[in-house]
DNA sequence: TCTGTAGTGTAACATTTGTGACACTAATAT
DNA sequence: ATATTAGTGTCACAAATGTTACACTACAGA
């Protein structure tokens, strides 16, 4: 019944077995949802932990105009906003809805908290996925707080470069950097092209020399 | 001892008996520190938990060119960087260093994480704590997401309006207002400038009235 | 009341980025 | 080997924002 779980970051390290032996220990419950189905609305309170088995779930998130914004699929073993279950905000940041008919494992705060404390691996694992939202979060923090072109280069290619080591490989296309940034792609093509013009950068397919690190460094170093 | 924990949120609704109780049902150390003394680098993996319990300590963030970006002090009863003790990149956001001697409470994460499991209060007040700084960075994020000036108004004054009013009282000065959003003051002006001859607000000095809701709305509406 | 400070409005010019387009190169699929 | 797709470089023009400067208005303090 909960084999899927063993696929649960939740749950990692632990057998199938075990699993259930610790989710039958608790008060939960089975939760059915038809295809299309509205599970939640962005500003409900989360009474509930809440992890997918079975289907597929949507969650959109709505701007002040009712246009959506971002989507993002759920699929099993994934939890529903795990970072959202506690805290002083506890509410969902998504309209949650069915794109299939499936099932998900409800588990009340409460008994979710005692679950947490009746076995220190899956306590760990929580805090894992928690706290690791917070590292992700501060870090997209840092790069959103880059204004122009130039900070969001010099501060990716610091970030993936050796110490010691003058040149890197790149394992992303500028398409797909300019995707990153938020930027448009002939812009930081341009912008490439000027630190080259400037000999801070060589600029290859696959791979970046830094010619002069000190430069690259004190483009970041105006931003304070 | 342990009197200043009851002010700690880790330890929010115990008393200091329970909080001594629990405390020294797990391994920990009292760690003393001098003045000036260098207690973490920005980038040092975290194996413990620390509360202060005496004096000051300062973290600053620094950036590629050794100039500090921001600098936070700690106060007791804080913990030091709470949401970084798990999670994938569990290492020192900042320098952490002491603005006088004092002393601090140490539990390695393997017994913080028995301290946890023993109380569900404490348990809940960390989930509280970790998973309220997602939300406030998701928040923050949120923010730092519009690009122009015109949807950072937009953004601003629709936060700031109550529900079926159509003015709003300002008690933030235009240079303010700039200096929040990160930008220069006589675009903000001329942003603001623009808005009215569209017709979707009237800024006066102390008070803005909103002339076209959805005008307004539907700025936001173009992110997508 | 007068003076100094803070805030505001606006202009000209500079800089940065976005947009749409097109030609060329490299990688992948048939 | 050829065709298709993806990525890259660059251009002209448009849009948005920054910078510097100055005149004017509002407010607070002497």
């Amino acid at each position: 019944m909960f084999e899927i779980l063993k696929l649960a970051p939740l749950f990692f390290g632990l057998e199938v077995q075990e699993i259930t032996i610790l989710i039958n220990k608790v008060l939960h419950q089975i939760q059915h949802f038809s295809n299309n189905e509205v599970l939640a609305f962005s500003g409900d309170r989360i009474e509930k932990a809440m992890i997918l088995l079975e289907g597929k779930l949507k969650g959109e998130m709505i701007d002040y105009s009712g246009i959506s914004l971002k989507i993002e699929g759920l699929d099993p073993p994934q939890m529903v906003a795990p970072a959202f279950l506690f805290g002083p905000q506890s509410i969902f940041p998504v309209n949650l809805s069915a794109l299939s008919e499936g099932k998900i494992l409800i588990i009340y705060k409460n008994d979710f908290t005692s679950l947490l404390s009746s076995d220190s691996r899956v306590l760990t694992n929580y805090l894992n996925i928690v706290s690791g939202k917070v590292q992700f979060l501060s870090h997209k923090i840092a790069l959103l707080s880059y204004k122009t072109i130039k900070e969001k280069i010099a501060s990716y290619l610091l970030n993936q470069l050796n110490p010691g080591s003058s040149s890197l490989i790149m394992n992303q296309s500028q398409k797909g950097l300019a995707e990153m940034f938020g930027v448009a792609r002939p812009s930081l093509a341009r912008t490439i092209s000027k630190m080259e013009e400037d000999k801070i950068i060589r600029w290859e397919r696959n791979r970046v020399i830094i010619l002069n690190l000190k430069s690259l460094e004190l483009i970041l170093g105006h931003l304070a």
